[in-house]
DNA sequence: AAATTAAGTCAATATAGCTGACATAAATTC
DNA sequence: GAATTTATGTCAGCTATATTGACTTAATTT
């Protein structure tokens, strides 16, 4: 007697046109970000990091005196995880740590110069990369791109984005040109 | 004497305006996919399945008949690393194996009707958060979209987007009217 | 007949995340 | 001032996803 797990007849048949169901969206969007994270990670693993150290690196670098428990809010992972991660990018002497003035059982997070560099290092290909992608798809309305992305993300985690730094000077638009 | 780390002097700037970089892109990809994802992820951990059952899935589903070795080009990983998640997938009952009609070594990869209702069921989510992101952003020009993501894409691999089905319904524009 | 190919499997390893428990020091509350 | 809460750190163990390398089987190609 095998399994009874229901019908395993094949179905032959693709999945039919279903305004219900953007597949096309779906698949660029898998696609785009595994290219656009590969090209960080090429450069990570030449220094024993992987792409959990990057987004720490990222975050410290745009918003430097972070507490711990901000940059766990930002990443949305568990201090353990963290602690892994940060502990090798300080150990590196990419981050250092200062004690909070106010409260000190906080520890504020900066880059150091060899910190900042490498978040650099590591924006540059991205960046070249988006930039490209701009162009070749003769975008027009750069703010298009930026507003789509921006609602993808939960409505309540969008203050996060507001709150970082570059991002407070591009309001909506700015261009009445 | 401690180990000659460089400087660990803190950096206190954020990260300057650049026109080298775009942090904004960056951060704005980050959130969007994540959030993107977290969807489905609810949904598979019912079922003691991971983002890789997902991509397997819905990849089947979209190509039924497809080979494991275009697979495994598709998604980009090796024989060993779709192994567990396929057989998983199998002996769930989502996905059915068929010899190859022509080469009798290769093994086509089918949806069951189980397997349909849950690629459905995890595009769903997904699709309708695409839909209100468009709305929301007040996106005119959906295909601007689909060109920015799809040069975001490396060149080589973008041949494999356009041979996905209903993708090649959309060549361009065939509504005329 | 020999070589190659498609798929599957075994073993070991790495990364990135998780939960739970507990420790320390500092700040806050009673 | 004592008790509680908070911010951080750490230990131990677990899971998911991926890797490399080695090897097997069956089928196709040379």
């Amino acid at each position: 007697m095998t399994k009874p797990i229901a019908d395993r007849k094949p179905i032959r048949e693709t999945l039919a046109r279903d305004d219900r169901f953007d597949f096309t969206l779906i698949e660029l969007l898998f696609f785009a970000y595994r290219d656009f994270t590969s090209d960080p990670d090429d450069i990570l693993s030449g220094y024993g990091f992987g792409r959990a150290h990057h987004r720490v690196l990222h975050f410290v670098n745009r918003m430097p005196g972070l507490t711990v428990a901000e940059l766990l809010d930002v990443l949305k992972i568990t201090k353990q995880s963290l602690a892994r991660v940060l502990k090798q990018l300080i150990d590196t002497g990419h981050v250092t740590q200062l004690q909070g003035p106010r409260d000190r059982r906080q520890r504020e997070l900066y880059p150091t110069e060899r910190g900042r560099a490498l978040a650099l290092a590591l924006a540059a290909p991205q960046s070249r990369r988006i930039r490209a992608a701009l162009e070749e798809a003769g975008i027009s309305d750069r703010s298009a791109i930026e507003r789509f992305l921006k609602a993808m993300v939960n409505p309540e985690l969008r203050a996060q984005i507001d709150n970082l730094p570059v991002n407070d000077n591009v309001p909506d638009r700015e261009d009445p040109d």
